[in-house]
DNA sequence: GAATAATCGAGACGGTACGTCTGGTCTTGCA
DNA sequence: TGCAAGACCAGACGTACCGTCTCGATTATTC
């Protein structure tokens, strides 16, 4: 039914393996120089190929990049822990160890920056990273939904906002506090951040305590 | 008490009036060509000033852009409208205003994603952009404090940590949502936002409606 | 006495078309573009041939060139038009035309350039195109001879060293003529070096008038 | 009555050192690599300087190839040896010298060729090199008018047209000597070339010997 | 008629040089 | 001493060709 050569086109096909290096050597170059002293020639240098099998694949330095990044966050995933809470926990600390990763840190924002004046880099990213880890959010609420910690949706519209608003609070949350602030975001950190999350900074006392398994802060209120 | 030339050196002053030429034509290359595209010799040309002034002045391109873009942040001010939440809406529509204008799109993010490798870089962001900022976060909680809507705090150092953390969630969720997202913060969202920092994803339903002034949305939980 | 095929190897046999399409294609891109931005990619796709193709028979683009201008050469041939001086600027007048021609015009000089450090290619040249030409000046001394207008040779290396004289000097005085003077070897100007070349700057002005047939001129000596 | 800075414009003023460093370097360039494998980044080093000070000067390899090669024509001198055929045989071994050396080789004919399609270029050629050396040829005939070895001009015209066809015919046929059949105009292909000059192909044995002293060649006719 | 063998078009490959642009530095002459 | 102008060195940019290679597809001869 499928031809072994499926884009049945002439001429010698591309190395696969080419692909590989030079997204390795990118993120190499990226841990080594950063994003702005890092040159498509070095990366070319690195990888063992040369600069027009680089181009011939990528329109420049910042869709490199977005792939190379790219890929770091394939390894995410949503660990079962038992409460929403600690699913939470464990995912928020995962993204933190990658975004405290070189290569990630120097890399992701120089592209979002970019991002801000060329539409195809932005939907490139969007497609890239941030839609693919959206399923950490509907996964999650799933699971809290499954678990009773949260009800159903009653709409579908504002169920999609939802996920929106929550995915830009988490990862904003987590860069600002990473790159910004420029200060680990820990297990304490992330601890903190996850209470508020779900309880809010006008909780009353009394209220988390039972569900959030947070022993060692006493009772103060938040803010 | 001063002279006009403060630092009575021998010699010609320095012109003042250069300065503000710099820092103004350095704000409209970043809206005309974006940070990577923007050349200090095109910012000296702009401001009619020779390379050489613009470098006895600032080391380089990105020290020039955080001071270029700082002062776009220094007309942020936390309104009175009477409740916390009101407030809250009010400074985040302010900062959502002031990221969505090309010179702070495109130069914050870069200049941040540069400091990732530059300490002093890093060092001048937080002293002329983020902690000028904090102030307002302290602002926030002490009249929230005195209208009674928030606890006073117990602890000192828990208090310094918990602006930090507010200070990363709002900041972050923002920038993430104008630059990531690259959707508008407008008013719909920043009160959803609002809604979710104050009470939280875990919040009942029968919670947050008295304080919160949304009737638009009838009363689904979140997430 | 033959087969058919001369050389009998296995496999398919190599196209004889390709070989007149790529010279061809190579004079045509010797027109367009001139020596130095001729390309072999760009013959290749002109010739309507793959690049492969023609490396598998031309070294490079020298030996390319010369062959492809060679040809241009072999239509030369020496009038008998009943005087050694009407012979001369018969044959003189067809090689200024050839060289008036742009592929010749810019591959000749190119390839010759090229020579002074390539012995294989000046080989080439000499066999390809200067020898071949040679055979104009024996075949015209020889007729002179016979008609009695020049005295037979006593010396047989002698004759030969003056055959090289003579191309030498006629070739190079139309290069010269065409090329760095960039101006037309005309009738006129043929009929001025023939004159001077049969008999000399020196020659009295009663010599000549008797042999050659050039009434326009009245008798001015030369220099 | 003239500023010291002629031109008196602003800024630094351009190193006069890194035109004599330049064009040294082209030459040696020349020398080790021939035309076509000079590169101008190459020169650039030689020479100590940095690309951009190349272009600023020059259009490109050719403006500077000819510039660099046409300096070594500047050293030719017309000898006084006595006779028009001495003082011919002694311009035309000087030449034969300058064209011996490599870096006149390879370059003179490369940028010849290629001002075949770049108008410019030929007039530069012109200027720098042919018209420059045009002033031997009137120097000698002047030279041979004073002694009585040639006729008054009876037509200014006529002169100059005959001008240009010695210096082509000489030229020509040196360069030809050189480069195409890719022997030395050394002191014997000197004398016969002179010797056909003055004297032509069609001289009777009797006329010349009573003014070129050219003994060793008992009285062969010519051709 | 199969097996063998060389050629063919297509196009990717590692290199090298291109000519341009920018970053920072330095030299001028004027104020 | 500051300043505008602009030349300077250094080096990356993205492109174009080079000459080689790897494909699958042809087209001959040889078995």
């Amino acid at each position: 039914m499928q031809s072994s050569t499926p884009a049945g086109r002439a001429g010698r096909p591309r190395s696969a393996a080419a692909d590989t290096a030079i997204l390795a050597a990118t993120r190499a170059a990226l841990v080594d120089l950063g994003w702005s002293k890092l040159t498509l020639g070095d990366v070319a240098t690195r990888a063992g190929v040369a600069k027009t099998t680089l181009y011939r694949r990528w329109a420049g330095k910042n869709e490199l990049v977005v792939d190379a990044v790219a890929e770091l966050f394939d390894e995410l995933r949503l660990p079962d822990r038992g409460s929403l809470a600690a699913d939470i926990e464990g995912v928020v600390l995962q993204f933190a160890a990658i975004l405290a990763r070189p290569e990630a840190k120097s890399g992701l924002m120089a592209v979002v920056a970019e991002s801000t004046r060329d539409d195809a880099l932005r939907e490139r990213i969007r497609a890239s990273i941030v839609d693919r880890q959206k399923r950490l959010v509907l996964e999650g609420r799933a699971r809290a939904q499954a678990r009773g910690e949260l009800p159903p949706e009653p709409d579908a519209t504002e169920a999609a906002r939802t996920v929106d608003l929550i995915f830009d609070m988490v990862a904003g949350a987590v860069v600002h506090r990473t790159l910004v602030s420029a200060e680990a975001a820990d297990g304490e950190w992330v601890r903190d951040f996850t209470h508020l999350l779900l309880w809010g900074l006008a909780a009353r006392p009394a209220d988390p305590p039972d569900l959030a398994s947070r022993p060692t802060e006493s009772g103060g209120g938040w803010a």
